[in-house]
DNA sequence: CGCGCCATTGACAGGTGTCAAGAAACGTGG
DNA sequence: CCACGTTTCTTGACACCTGTCAATGGCGCG
């Protein structure tokens, strides 16, 4: 099922950003092709290699202890995932569209070429930061409450990850139970949410997996995007002793 | 108002983590200290520092363009933020607490110290990928529906985060409204929550910020911890093409 | 052609947001 | 030390939204 990765594949994926300086990091890669469904890594997994999405999609999921299922990430192609350094997997990863080829970096050799050369750490870390931006701004999406919101949030999010002519559709490579558990919502009230849409001529529907944004305004005003200003003051308060405790945390 | 930072503030951040070899780094801090309310740094700043707190508390936040705030992160001592390479600030960050200290590293500097010494890189690239194993717990928590789920979840974090003797008391330095912003939820609905949790001898307040968590397991059990096991094939569909274009991203 | 999974739609109950009011805590100034 | 105003916190009543249950239709696949 591996196969060793073309030169191809891995050149086209990399001059998307034009970054030159990671091919010694691709001539790690191992390519492997997963069916829909099929695990690409379990949770509590050791982390032994770190992941590409080549081709198709994967989603990133996890379990709570009342069987609900909760979708963390999808991963789209050119999306690096699986990053880690000790602790084991506390995800679980899937392909969700037939024939997804993903490639794989074993850790050790890529830590070792981050180590020796600080042009491919900083790429690294860069990559890290920009994750953490996408994760806090889905964090915002999530805390927001209503679900037209959320929907249309997750409709935007996933016509700017995938880079295609703006009069063409999106393609949702998972299921309407995916967009679900990912937006925190029951799979009836997103079915709803993009009925809604529908009927008002905001989004209009190629087939059921392929979307066309009609009215973008429209929809960037439901999914409210963020204010540009800078602080408010306003509510505030505090009581007793400070500094109880030292933990080591970062984002943006 | 800028201070050199003293060694021994210094010496006492980093011997929690048993880790001297970023000592390096923190010859680089500055630590300023802020009122409750007072901003470190407002939305679409440029980046020109990363931070620690040293001592107090401080929240990450944004807002919608309808005027709700949302808390993306609270910082309590010890927490790195603030990090990015490039792109101006998504968030706006400010003390919530009297009299906090925060360290900053000039971004530059500390990026020169990353790519000549790379057990430094290393350890920045852990803090990240730490950092986003976090934010995707918390995602997990923001996507569960039920309100008592969430601030009991909040409250094991801020447990957890706050490294104090387990018959202690927690001690939450954010208002009512800073949790109920941080959790997606309305301010009465936060209060609700822990009224339940009081009434159910789950909590107990020794003051209006001061918890004291009674019985854990209840509470661990309200928060509906992560199954253990590895995956679940279930639900799969799809349909037409897939890689249609290419995206760069990352996570664990 | 029939079976299974996915998607949509409807009815209904429960939870949460909103509005409103009151209680408690804090800071200030006398 | 106390009185006072402001802010925070709590509690109640009610409407709306969302989750749940149920049923139907569509689509792919054997």
């Amino acid at each position: 099922m591996d196969i060793p990765m073309s030169a191809s594949i891995h050149k086209c994926a990399w001059e998307i950003r034009g970054d030159r300086s990671l091919g010694a990091l691709e001539r790690l890669a191992v390519v492997a092709r997963y069916e829909a469904g099929e695990a690409v890594y379990r949770c509590n997994d050791p982390i032994e290699h770190w992941y590409r999405v080549v081709r198709g999609a994967a989603r990133k999921s996890a379990l709570s202890g009342d069987g609900r299922r909760h979708i963390v990430d999808f991963m789209l192609p050119g999306d690096f995932f699986g990053f880690g350094l000790s602790r084991p997997r506390q995800f679980c990863v899937e392909a969700i569209f037939p024939g997804t080829l993903i490639a794989r970096y074993a850790r050790m050799a890529v830590e070792r070429l981050a180590d020796s050369d600080p042009v491919i750490a900083r790429n690294i870390r860069e990559l890290a930061f920009e994750a953490i931006v996408r994760l806090q701004g889905r964090m915002v999406i999530l805390s927001r409450s209503k679900a037209l919101e959320r929907v249309s949030s997750f409709l935007l999010e996933m016509a700017d990850r995938s880079r295609i002519s703006p009069t063409h559709a999106v393609f949702l490579p998972m299921s309407r139970y995916d967009i679900a558990d990912y937006l925190g919502l029951a799979v009836e009230t997103v079915s709803r949410a993009l009925t809604e849409l529908r009927q008002r001529h905001v989004i209009a529907f190629r087939s059921v997996r392929q979307v066309r944004i009609c009215d973008r305004a429209v929809l960037e005003g439901l999914a409210e995007k963020l204010a540009e200003q800078g602080s408010q003051p306003s509510r505030q308060r505090a009581t007793a002793l400070a500094g109880q405790g030292e933990t080591n945390q970062l984002s943006n």
